[in-house]
DNA sequence: ATTTATTTTTAGGTTTGTCTAAATTTATTT
DNA sequence: AAATAAATTTAGACAAACCTAAAAATAAAT
């Protein structure tokens, strides 16, 4: 098994997130998204393709080859896990977490990753609400909808939030809406998209159509 | 606080155990501990020395600087407690864990090793004996016996072993010996410094002075 | 269809951490 | 005390991963 260094998992992983995205990356996407520049990234897919890991043609846009997709499944597996167990083991709270597993993440041990899994019992989502890929690759899909489409009167889990910027979590802390909270969509207005949402013993609160979009669901 | 490399993490926990032993470190022995050449370990002295990390002057053994001290302190507290949750949440066997330790000794979040510490409960000792330095970086040095030197008749638990090659642990397991183990010196030949030694239900057992000096207890 | 703008690549340089081989210093022997 | 041996340092190179600035290719706009 071909090992790879702390850059090159990075740039296959974010390669990987893009594609989830674009369906095809290039390379300012890429350098935007490791913190790089154009040339670096260059350099790096040449490395990259003579190891068969991307699909790339100069001057043209690429993607993952299946070895490669295969990699960035493992190190997103890794990163998930960790995520999961430093918030349920350790206590973190979900938004403190992604920079220490951005390290953990590129531990090389795999019966490490391996009894890590077993120990928090084969978790399928992470804190953010994520996909965790089984050892094989696998991953759990389930069909999220957001508040924008999910059906009225109809209790669901929230289990995703898209934009995971600061300014969001500021919005959903004063809702009391994190990942798992239960609530119910009351009434949609056609006028601009808000919605206006059920929780438990809270008053019912109306959120904008920006904000119903963000915020993913499981009924 | 000054961030330090992979590299010179390895280099400062490298001189500080080889102090350990010998109180002042030449480059040579430290080119044997983190596996390079005498001439990269004179780069690295270099450039530790202007960090005020070592007390180096050309051509002459070397040592820590205070502040060298305490960043290996730091290193070793995360190596062993890597190692305590290793082997007591993961399962791992305690001759496992070193390699992996290795790696998860630098992932940097303080955060990270201030909740593991308190997750683990605030272990004094690694599962191979060695005491975990505290967060200001004490360590509780319990006056530890060798078999050679254990007063006669009394019971006492195993607490570290000094040879921990796979020699010395192919031995310790055919005699059932291992951290925790609890055992008395029932007699001690002149002649050759043997020890007879009794555990528990097990019959007595007759160990070499060279098996006897690796054996540490606490009374 | 040219021109202009954008994106990507090349060329040459830097830093970190390593190496080998030669030179220098310190230690050991005779 | 001089000669030899051992340890250490210097000098010059190399690979990985990054950079800047210029050149080349592609895409967009007139």
């Amino acid at each position: 098994m071909l090992k790879f260094s702390i850059s090159e998992e990075n740039y296959i992983k974010s390669i990987f997130h893009l594609q989830e995205m674009h369906d095809t990356v290039s390379a300012t996407m890429l350098s935007l998204a490791v913190n790089t520049k154009a040339a670096s990234v260059t350099d790096m897919l040449k490395k990259l393709h003579l190891k068969k890991i991307v699909n790339y043609r100069p001057y043209k846009n690429f993607t993952l080859t299946e070895p490669g997709n295969k990699i960035a499944l493992e190190v997103i597996r890794k990163h998930r896990l960790w995520e999961y167990f430093l918030v349920n083991k350790l206590g973190f709270k979900w938004d403190e977490v992604h920079v220490i597993a951005e390290e953990l993440e590129h531990i090389s041990s795999t019966a490490l990753i391996q009894r890590l899994d077993d120990y928090l019992e084969h978790p399928c989502f992470d804190p953010h609400g994520d996909p965790i890929p089984d050892k094989h690759g696998k991953i759990k899909t389930l069909k999220q909808t957001n508040l924008a489409g999910l059906p009225l009167k109809k209790f669901a889990a929230v289990s995703y939030i898209k934009d995971q910027s600061v300014q969001m979590l500021e919005l959903l802390k004063h809702y009391h809406i994190s990942i798992g909270t239960k609530l119910r969509v009351n009434k949609r207005f056609v006028f601009d998209g808000s919605v206006e949402i059920k929780i438990d013993k809270l008053p019912v609160a109306v959120l904008s159509e920006q904000v119903a979009k963000n915020i993913f669901c499981i009924a």
